[in-house]
DNA sequence: TCCAAAATGTGTACAATGTCTACAATCACA
DNA sequence: TGTGATTGTAGACATTGTACACATTTTGGA
């Protein structure tokens, strides 16, 4: 069941790789996209990048770090697919001044998209979102998509449109995007990596829909 | 790092063990409380019950299979507690007939239960939860807790009661406990095990009064 | 220009883990 | 009583993370 390497050990003439950390890096994200973070082996990357095991060492300190740039990495590939979904969620509206319409499209792209994330690349998902972190992190440069953009960075901003809406009082703009965000990550860890695997589409579409429902009327 | 073993080796006399099977899963059990799934390992569940490694394939066919039962036993735990905290949360109150008030409270226990075990045993609740499984599963006699229902009977049993109450229209009735679920579980995962981690206990409850304001709400 | 120090890879080694293939002890029942 | 099924044991192997010492570059002063 092993599979030979994505990348083929790829012969190398000089001494140096080159980028050996972003060689590294890539084969990690390879390997979380098939099986999730515990797929991430810290040899089997070295491998692919055709280098000894322990020169891994030199740019990550251990397997665990490692782990979490792939997981940062897997966030800045979330945010990529959210920022779509949130464009094509806004196409043909106008954003200013920011309309109740408006901000529910963007969050329900929000949403759209982080589940489209976790349904499409369940392994990428988990290691993206199941590696010990703070929210304190939660918007790294190292998380952001090629927008610039962390996954919570795009959260905040589809809340703050809520409130810029006026359909969110002031009074519970704190931490909206938490309970928002714990309510389309269950259902994503649920579906892909819990008892609901397995769940036919349509009823995974169907409580999708319901749950943006929840969470529209309850932020 | 290394803890010694929870359960001295425990010198046997006889040849056979008596109830491996158990100790193997009590061992296993342990583990996860202390570290999560990643933390259950073969060897050291047959260290803990005094015997050679491989004895364990005469009960489990490989890791994976001791990994399950752990996270069968871990959700009985969870039903325990969930079952207290819905008697606690319904001490005082008449069943029948069953009123608004008696369902909402009802569901908000499964949720408090729910979340109060994510939060006093992360690592049985990834356990109990992380590990990949069908739904088809969910009501398993294993999983059960000490009372005979397993997690997913206990919230089933709350949302018929929405029913019966009449809050919950039988055209929304279908598969209700999934989105229910989804966002009570979405908060446990992101504060035990991802993002949200460290985030202070008052916040916490303050979030999670309002993700279950919002599956009130939302239902 | 030269050369020492910092970076970066290599080689060897070790403990741990899951798991395979014999083999041994014990139990259960005909 | 003894024979086949259960349950443990012995030994072995590949794989993994990682430590320590050493080799090869690159680089920034003198």
């Amino acid at each position: 069941m092993t599979a030979e390497p994505a990348h083929p050990p790829l012969q190398r003439t000089t001494y140096r790789h080159g980028d050996l950390r972003g060689a590294l890096l890539l084969a990690g994200v390879e390997m979380a996209r098939a099986g999730g973070p515990d797929a991430v082996v810290l040899r089997e990357a070295t491998r692919q990048a055709g280098v000894t095991p322990n020169a891994a060492y030199r740019h990550f300190a251990d397997r665990g770090a490692l782990l979490r740039a792939v997981s940062d990495a897997a966030q800045g590939l979330a945010a990529d697919r959210m920022e779509a979904e949130v464009a094509s969620a806004l196409a043909g509206s106008h954003a200013d001044p920011v309309t109740p319409d408006f901000a529910r499209r963007m969050l329900r792209g929000v949403g759209t998209g982080y589940l489209g994330f976790a349904r499409d690349e369940p392994g990428l998902f988990r290691a993206a979102f199941s590696v010990p972190d703070h929210l304190a992190n939660s918007a790294a440069p190292a998380k952001a998509g090629a927008a610039g953009r962390s996954p919570f960075m795009i959260l905040s901003a589809a809340v703050d449109a809520y409130a810029a809406a006026g359909i969110l009082p002031p009074e519970r703009r704190a931490n909206a995007e938490l309970f928002a965000w714990s309510a389309v990550h269950g259902l994503g860890m649920l579906v892909i990596d819990g008892p609901l695997r397995g769940l036919d589409a349509a009823t995974v579409d169907a409580v999708t829909t319901r749950v943006l429902d929840m969470v529209e009327r309850g932020l």
